[in-house]
DNA sequence: TTGACATATCTCCATATCGCTATATGATGT
DNA sequence: ACATCATATAGCGATATGGAGATATGTCAA
C-alpha cells in the first residue's frame, strides 16, 4: 500500500501547505476560486484540486452565486487534529509538571 | 512532482494515523521500539521506520541504554501544527476557545 | 567466541499524489 | 445562438510512500 489518500481525514488533506494557506486566507472570510487564484498566485486548476480535496474531508464548503464558487472554511472539521493535538501536549506538560516535582523534591 | 515527503514538517509526519499512534502512546511516558511493537501490534521494522520519520522532524528524541533504544515525545514539534489550528479557529469563530478554555478551568 | 536479544536498514511492489496543460462544464449577457 | 467569463475535470510523468520480509548492526551474557 501506498500513504493514505489526501482525502481519507483532516489529517491529511491539511499535510499540504497549499491547502492549509487556502484554509488560512478562507478564515478570514469566505472568497471565490479566482479570488483565492489571485492572492496565492496558484494556478487555477491546482486551486479547484485541492479545494475538491478539502471539500472532501469538508473542511470547506461551497455556496455558487452565479458563476461564482464562493468558499468557506468549516472549523469544525479540524476538531480531530486540534483534539489530538492538545491531547500530546496536554501528557507532555503533565509528565514535566512531575518532573519539576520531583526536581524540587530534590532541592532542600 | 509528488506529495511533500513525510519527513519534510510535522504535519507530514503527523498525517499517518501509525505515527500519531505511537507519538499517543510516548506521551504517556517514553519506551522502548520493542514495547511499542508489542503494544501497538505493528512490525518492528515497522515502528523502527516510523521512529526515523518522527526523528527527523524532531517529534521524537532517542536514548539508548543497552541495547535498548528508549524514545520520547518532543512535544515542542507539535508547535507549529498547534499554532496553525489555532489561528484558523480563532478567526473562525471564538466558540473552540472559550470551551477550551472552561475544559481547562474544569481540569485541574 | 558463540548465541540470543534489540533495533535498524534494505529491497520489492502497488498506488496516490502534485504540478502542468488542455479541455469540458456551466452561467451570463447580448 | 454566441462569445465570454468562472470553475471543474482529465491525462500525463515523476516520485515518495507504506507494507512485507530478509538481513545487517549492535549489545549483552555465558
Amino acid at each position: 500500500m501506498a500513504r493514505a489518500a489526501t482525502t481519507s481525514d483532516a489529517f491529511n488533506a491539511v499535510a499540504e501547505e497549499c491547502r492549509r494557506d487556502i484554509l488560512t486566507m478562507l478564515s478570514g472570510g469566505e472568497a471565490a476560486v479566482g479570488e483565492i487564484v489571485e492572492q496565492l498566485r496558484i494556478p487555477q486548476p491546482q486551486v479547484s484540486r485541492h479545494l475538491g480535496v478539502l471539500r472532501t474531508v469538508d473542511l470547506v464548503r461551497c455556496r455558487t452565486v452565479g458563476r461564482r464558487h464562493i468558499y468557506r472554511v468549516n472549523a469544525e472539521a479540524l476538531r480531530p487534529v486540534h483534539d489530538w493535538v492538545r491531547t500530546i501536549e496536554a501528557q507532555w506538560n503533565e509528565r514535566l509538571d512531575r518532573l519539576d516535582d520531583v526536581l524540587a523534591e530534590l532541592q532542600p
